[in-house]
DNA sequence: CTGAAAGCGCTAACAG
DNA sequence: CTGTTAGCGCTTTCAG
């Protein structure tokens, strides 16, 4: 285990200061051209690398990393937002540090905390629920910070990237009315959470459209995870009179209404916030509310690589336009077994 | 913009050494307890902050930081390991970096050096099919490094997580056998990759133990990603005699195999390693080799920690189980309709 | 074009 | 129990 070479082993070796291989490394103009390559050879032979710790400890050099906060790094939605993001740090020569929350504020406090120790030189949020403790005031003012999927709680004046929830959900509805449903029930979780706010506002925004009151027995909210999601599509089912089709808020639930629906061997017409790769290959297939959530982490970390590199506009808040697919929509080319 | 509050700060504040608080942050005993209170009160008013950088600049004192290289983080297979990995290096009060190396030898080259250059405590790595000119033996004797997934080309030292790929694919094939299929195809990604080429080697043992001998025609190797398996398919089914099963070796290839089938509505009985959520809810239900992805980062990470705590060693291989989940296990208990 | 000296924020010695 | 000194590896003055 010998010790890593440092400036000093390189300048040593090419016979030079240390200063001479600081310019070196650093790419500076005023090196003469055979000082340059005799230094390089140095580094070369050696296997010389910058320790980027020491670097950044000088004044003003920030960290060449950043942060990301979700609520689960195993959930693919937020993968693939990480994804986006990372793409777009390593063109800016930036690592990405990654932690999952949890959903739980005291988690998101403890994350941001380290990250901050480590001297990220900014910060992409997925916010919990619940207020913000972490991200008060004189934290937002030492780093940009970017939220992804959901504004903060309290709303702050940072940048969001955020999805049309609401018209998203309002066009899935509409397209179950336009098939004539008029009983069209809905799975939510956690009525907290600003997505399923909105899209349940958007819900009922269809409805209203359509002239229909909504009707509390087939508003469900509450039902986290796809094995909550699953009891409460039964309870549907178990309705005296049930409802003819389904609208479900997320990709977690969707999978939970499937499943209930496959045990009982009952399939209603369904409509989904967030897509999925199987969705035509189901039995029935689902109408889905499509996005792409790459594009979601690469337009966050433009945005904050806009604010890392000095930028001071006004909060700048990104809609991802949605789209919507449904059985009808699919491979319209494909025709039957030959 | 307020600077950041350093030692210095906090000490002058409390009226200290700069030592004092030093030993107030890392819990040091031999602290008066009235000196230490009022040292975490001023801590508290200027919200301090340990700066690690400037911590871990110090010998023998490593950065608080894992590096995860994988594929592709964007793949859920992927972001599972790591947050099975970030568990692990939370408890050991560590960071998570990850970045994707899109399978390419340069940029897994690239990323480990980055890595390198903040300090990581240790790497653990998807490596890529090709020669890793990055993790030379030199690399590998500087700090710690665990290969999930697949093993080091060439085969080096170093500790490995690995699924137990033949006897899982040997079990997914017997099991097609074992319902009469003779004609069993195969379509497998690239045949330069570990998992592709043990899993080749679990279809091949299976047909040998049935007494069959494999038919060239019906082994399509190459086909990467959902795109061109699904071209695959198309062949299969295209075939004057028709296999009349088929195991496939990945979950990108299980994709595209079934929207081939579900396009020409003609569905072969299939195999597929690598469990996905959705398998239970297909027209035509398939068998599975099951396991746990977040285990396996969960195992990577343990190992990783004992040779960052020192452990020396030989190299630890790790093997994790895998279940074959047939259409006949899903939900046993589930009724019709009512 | 090149070098010497100072210091980033912190911790390990060694005094007191 | 507490403080002083030195120095981690690097970049930034400021002189040559």
């Amino acid at each position: 285990m010998t010790a890593r070479p440092t400036m000093h082993d390189v300048a040593r070796l090419a016979g030079v200061s240390i200063k001479t291989v600081s310019r070196v490394v650093n790419d500076e103009p005023r090196v003469d051209p055979g000082t340059r390559s005799r230094v390089q050879a140095a580094i070369d032979h050696l296997g010389f690398r910058r320790n980027e710790q020491a670097r950044s400890l000088r004044p003003g050099q920030s960290t060449a990393l950043i942060g990301l906060v979700t609520g689960d790094m195993g959930n693919p939605f937020y993968s693939a937002i990480a994804r986006g993001i990372e793409d777009v740090a390593r063109q800016h020569g930036h690592l990405l540090l990654t932690a999952s929350s949890e959903e739980q504020p005291e988690r998101e406090r403890q994350v941001i905390g380290a990250f901050l120790q480590h001297n990220v030189a900014g910060l992409i949020v997925v916010p919990t629920v619940l207020a913000h403790q972490t991200l008060t005031p004189d934290v937002l003012e030492s780093l940009p910070v970017v939220a992804v999927d959901r504004p903060l709680s309290p709303p702050s004046a940072v940048d969001t990237v955020l999805l049309s929830n609401r018209d998203g959900a309002h066009r899935a509805v509409q397209h179950l009315l336009r098939d004539g449903h008029t009983r069209i029930a809905m799975i939510d979780g956690d009525p907290e959470v600003y997505t399923g706010r909105e899209r349940t506002a958007g819900y009922l925004d269809a409805l209203r459209e359509a002239g229909l009151s909504p009707d509390r027995a087939l508003i469900l909210q509450g039902y986290h995870g796809d094995r909550q999601a699953e009891a409460a599509m039964h309870a549907l089912l178990d309705l005296p009179t049930r409802p003819t089709a389904v609208f479900v808020t997320n990709n977690r639930i969707v999978v939970g209404a499937l499943k209930a629906m496959h045990d009982r061997r009952h399939w209603l017409p369904l409509a989904s916030f967030d897509d999925f790769e199987f969705a035509d290959l189901l039995t029935t297939p689902i109408t889905v509310v499509s996005y792409d959530p790459i594009e979601m982490g690469k337009q966050a970390g433009e945005q904050l690589f806009r604010r890392i590199g000095g930028s001071t506009l006004p909060p700048v808040h990104t809609q991802i336009q949605v789209a919507l697919r449904t059985p009808a929509d699919l491979r319209p080319g494909a025709g039957p077994s030959s």
